[in-house]
DNA sequence: ACTATAATTTTTGCATACAAAATATAATTG
DNA sequence: CAATTATATTTTGTATGCAAAAATTATAGT
């Protein structure tokens, strides 16, 4: 008797290559600014062009590829006011995510948060900045989740997914760590008495410093930029970050 | 002479079909749950069914269409959480506005959002629900707008199509309709004051008696449709609202 | 007449082919 | 040799063709 009776039918090919594309470009492994080239990603991707473009035309409606008539689509590049404006966006997001988390949270949902928090707390011992990152996203997404609120999801996933393509993760100092770490056990305490003014307030502010914390290092990435490109002829490159 | 010298080169064609589909969807002459012909599309909009899919798949990552694996695209249709979701949303989204467009509003997108308000007026005094429900869209725009933030606006925008297609406008009753321009007024009051607070308040407030009523009126077409259905078999269509 | 099964038609999904635009390369001229 | 024009190549955009899946209709059996 052999094993799968009932095959589990695969999912389209153009929703395979949105979600492979979109790893690709959340990952870094197609840089911002970077040109898709249809025929090469066809080849790589082992599908036509047709769905792979139709992939293409639904990561530009979520905003992670522009689309340039006639010239194909580029990974995003955003700009300082760019990430400000996303940034923005995200901490309005998340502090409705805290509230509405605050409301309705079931103990089971908390005890996991909780969990986290310590497994987060673990990974900021051991200074394992990758396990941090993994853990405080698992976290973030799971006050999100406990929002119960699909719609809240959806476009917190997208908007966020542009700034997780920005992949600023190194070079976190001393002293900002530690103040991340304490906005995170600032929230647990919330959460715990379902004050969801207090969460909110501490996911707005969080979310705050870090926008901070990715515009200084945009700043210092621009700077070298400029300074390694000084003799050289291109200007407009300094305008748009790449990371 | 001839006139054009320069040609305005047309947008992509998957664009156009896009928009214009996004038309039909929102203005309801697709109504929600109605299945998206490929070929009968293709005839009627005088393209090839290629760009016509493209355009529907960025439908479906803006969230207007749904796709069934290998049965086409369908119109989103809401059900009742659905809408309580989005509102939700949507009135987080229009309180990050006004909190915004308080701090950044110049005084001649003032003037002009006060402008919109007496034409408002006006169309409230001549019992003109259209021009009524058109001058409410443009102010909520423009606030959103004031806000100064693309990234609010493109969400916004995106977010607001899904409610646009419900196509919720007549039935207004007396009282609601009186309440929500008294909200316009304290809108402008606290936009003139530079107010982000109180803006926010007014429209948090706004948005869920707008939700209210529009709930209230799903509920009241579903039980029309079950009294009409009622010897009818189709028991599986009273979950979904076609509005 | 009703259900179940089979044949037919339609529709979607993907790949390929061709045309137009953009880019790169070569040739020409001052 | 630089700058410009001409030519070739690549790349994108659209249409078409074919296979697989779904929906519809027809047929058979109870």
């Amino acid at each position: 008797m052999t094993a799968q009776i009932i095959s589990i039918p695969r999912a389209a090919l153009h929703e395979q290559v949105a979600y492979r594309l979109r790893e690709l470009l959340v990952e870094g492994a197609i840089a911002p600014g970077a040109k898709l080239n249809e025929r090469e990603l066809s080849l790589q991707l082992n599908v036509s062009r047709t769905p792979l473009r139709e992939a293409i035309k639904m990561l530009a409606a979520e905003g992670l590829v522009e689309l340039l008539p006639n010239r194909g689509a580029v990974a995003v590049s955003l700009n300082e006011q760019d990430v400000f404006n996303t940034f923005e966006v995200m901490a309005g997001l998340e502090g409705m995510s805290g509230e509405l988390a605050a409301q309705r949270i079931t103990d089971a949902q908390l005890g996991e948060i909780k969990a986290l928090h310590f497994e987060m707390l673990a990974a900021h011992a051991r200074r394992d900045l990758s396990a941090y990152y993994r853990i405080n996203a698992q976290i973030h997404r799971a006050i999100n989740t406990a929002a119960n609120n699909a719609v809240l999801t959806t476009t917190y996933a997208q908007v966020n997914a542009r700034l997780q393509a920005l992949r600023f993760r190194s070079n976190q100092d001393e002293a900002k760590w530690n103040r991340a770490v304490g906005e995170h056990g600032q929230m647990i305490d919330a959460l715990s008495k379902r004050d969801g003014a207090a969460l909110k307030a501490v996911l707005v502010q969080h979310l705050h410093h870090k926008r901070d914390v990715v515009i200084e290092q945009i700043r210092t990435e621009a700077a070298k930029e400029i300074t390694s490109n000084s003799t050289s002829n291109s200007t407009s490159k300094v305008e748009k970050v790449s990371v």
